[in-house]
DNA sequence: TTTTTTTACGCAAACGATACCACTGGGAGC
DNA sequence: GCTCCCAGTGGTATCGTTTGCGTAAAAAAA
């Protein structure tokens, strides 16, 4: 019942050749002759051989297999990410390891753990919440693994990075919103660790100060994404709800926060975008079909994928150690919807 | 420049151990001394040493590795399945990797052709909208590759399988809708070599028997997701509009469809559901945020993932080969919104 | 003390593939 | 006719582990 996978020794022993003869034969080397590259090829096929890819790992060192780790595969947002990964992976002969640390810093950890191992020949990661230390990655990338970063990065990391121009993202969704009338804007924000926040943060006091509009601290909050994320985001709008000065719009800094912010504001009741707009950065790709429909900042998630493995495996493939890295970002874009356009009711 | 991973060898040489010792003590072998084991085990952690997991492979012949083929990546329901799969898969002590056909059938023929290669222990597979030949898992079960498929099946293969009760999920389904009074209600299925679409399908038509309302070919139409599933889609919504009898509720037989479906509606400002009511399969866990709120038949796909997964895993580790097979039907959730709720309008 | 058993370890052969080195034999060069 | 070359092939070590078998020393039984 056991079967047997047929090896490069069979198809030896069967044309009586060495196993180095059909070795070379198989991946056509110049020292074989054409006739028996082609008695080798044809038996080989005859039998339906393949190789096995994890004898010739452990003989080349190298597995042709990358690792991308993420907080939550079920974020339309890092599912993109995967679905260019896959793609260019697989288009680059690569296999495509999937890891989901769950947004712990622990797991995070003892998935890389495993993965420094040498059973993978690089990894694309998006760094938990939870993450300040950055120290095994650091160690790791010394013991010479290569690493890309993407969207959410370790700043003193040298290493590639995709990400988005979050900066610029956010300021731009609010000089927006400040155009269209908004003055005060406020911002709802993941925990401070992370790069994205930081940056989207920046992007939207930017924008207040280049419009001299005074920073509120009040309207500035942040929520750990995870189990009770919907509470914690009720709270917040319950706080902005009783400041006397109540937003007159909200801008969400990550997708479970917009869309939380969303289904929150849609729950008690408030009138968008007349009581209070909103927009911010989400993937959902059905968010036209709000109610209403959802001012969105997208990111260019499957070329993001697409860049980080593209880099990745031009670290993985290099001769020589590379010491140049490069940070690669991309731009978003804002879509705007009836979320933020006065006039239009709910 | 070059990083040299420690292996079993370098710390039997300063331990001055042979590498089987250290290879017994590290597995926690009863032939090996408790001081010795120490010794070992404080050294390897003191050096840091990760087993190379290929070799470990190589010898025992098991990867320790699962694959999931899945059409789309980016896909609530698809990304909802995998999240389950990984989550056991690592607490089993399993890596995943996965891989997308893309619904094409030559992408996943040699996707699976690459996995006989015995890189991994098992496969989770949801086959291509285009496959009808299922040959090839068949070889590959015959070979002893162990096989669960979840939610899109091959009938005529034998073993595990993981599925939603899809009958009653559209039975049900179009049962609620005859209830509230809808009588003129089309079904937008997908291609019909799918089991879903079979037995979705045969749900809705047998409650509609059920309830002495003929059966309106008309009002069966068939889409094949993919790059212009859009304009299909508005094809036939032009053409449910043009009949004499319109449909006065429409029933999407699966996520894209569904979603899809309401896209159009919305763009040709059909009055939902006073004019055309909607519901359907899906799994993105925003509808309830849509204008209006779409009614939905949910899938336990996390749960899937984990059922498949643990059904794999039994195989896999099974002393015996397994002949009995069982398949898992699992129930969906109706979610009951607006969308179908008359009175209410858009 | 001698014999038997047990304990704790080493040797060496695998797993399937690759690659360095050596070897054979037929043709070219002289 | 002899040497030399080289295309074409085989032998074998190796990648890092695991594991069956053998064996020395220590412990138990005699």
């Amino acid at each position: 019942m056991k079967f047997e996978p047929v090896t490069i020794k069979d198809i030896a022993k069967a044309l009586k050749l060495s196993t180095s003869t059909v070795s070379r034969a198989l991946s056509d080397s110049y020292q074989i002759s054409p006739k028996t590259k082609k008695v080798v090829a044809d038996y080989a096929a005859k039998i339906n051989y393949q190789p096995n890819p994890i004898a010739q790992s452990l003989k080349v060192r190298k597995s042709h297999t990358i690792a991308v780790v993420v907080s939550e595969l079920a974020n339309s947002f890092f599912s993109q990410v995967i679905d260019g990964v896959d793609t260019l992976a697989h288009e680059k002969g690569y296999n495509v390891i999937i890891a989901q640390s769950h947004e712990k810093f622990d797991i995070e950890e003892s998935i890389l753990k495993y993965l420094s191992g040498r059973s993978v020949d690089g990894i694309i990661i998006s760094v938990s919440l939870e993450t300040k230390d950055f120290s095994f990655l650091k160690e790791l990338k010394q013991r010479g693994m290569p690493i890309v970063f993407v969207d959410r990065i370790a700043n003193d990391l040298d290493t590639h990075k995709v990400i988005l121009n979050n900066y610029k993202a956010s300021y731009d969704a609010t000089t927006y919103l400040i155009k269209k009338g908004y003055r005060r804007i406020a911002a709802l924000a993941s925990v401070v660790n992370l790069s994205i926040t930081q940056e989207r943060l920046a992007g939207y006091m930017a924008a207040l100060n280049d419009n001299r509009i005074s920073i509120n601290n009040n309207y500035i909050r942040h929520c750990k994404p995870g189990a009770t994320l919907g509470e914690e985001i009720a709270k917040v709008l319950g706080y902005f709800q009783r400041l006397k000065q109540k937003p007159d719009a909200v801008i969400g800094l990550s997708d479970k926060l917009t869309t939380g912010m969303l289904r929150e504001m849609v729950r008690q009741k408030i009138k968008i975008p007349d009581e209070m707009a909103i927009m911010g950065f989400s993937n959902n790709d059905l968010t036209e079909l709000f109610s209403p429909p959802l001012s969105i900042i997208k990111q260019p998630a499957f070329e993001m994928g697409k860049v980080a493995t593209e880099l990745l495996i031009r670290l993985i493939e290099s001769k020589r150690p590379i010491t140049e890295f490069i940070t690669k970002i991309l731009e978003p874009e804002h879509i705007i919807r009836e979320s933020v356009i006065k006039g239009k009711r709910l």
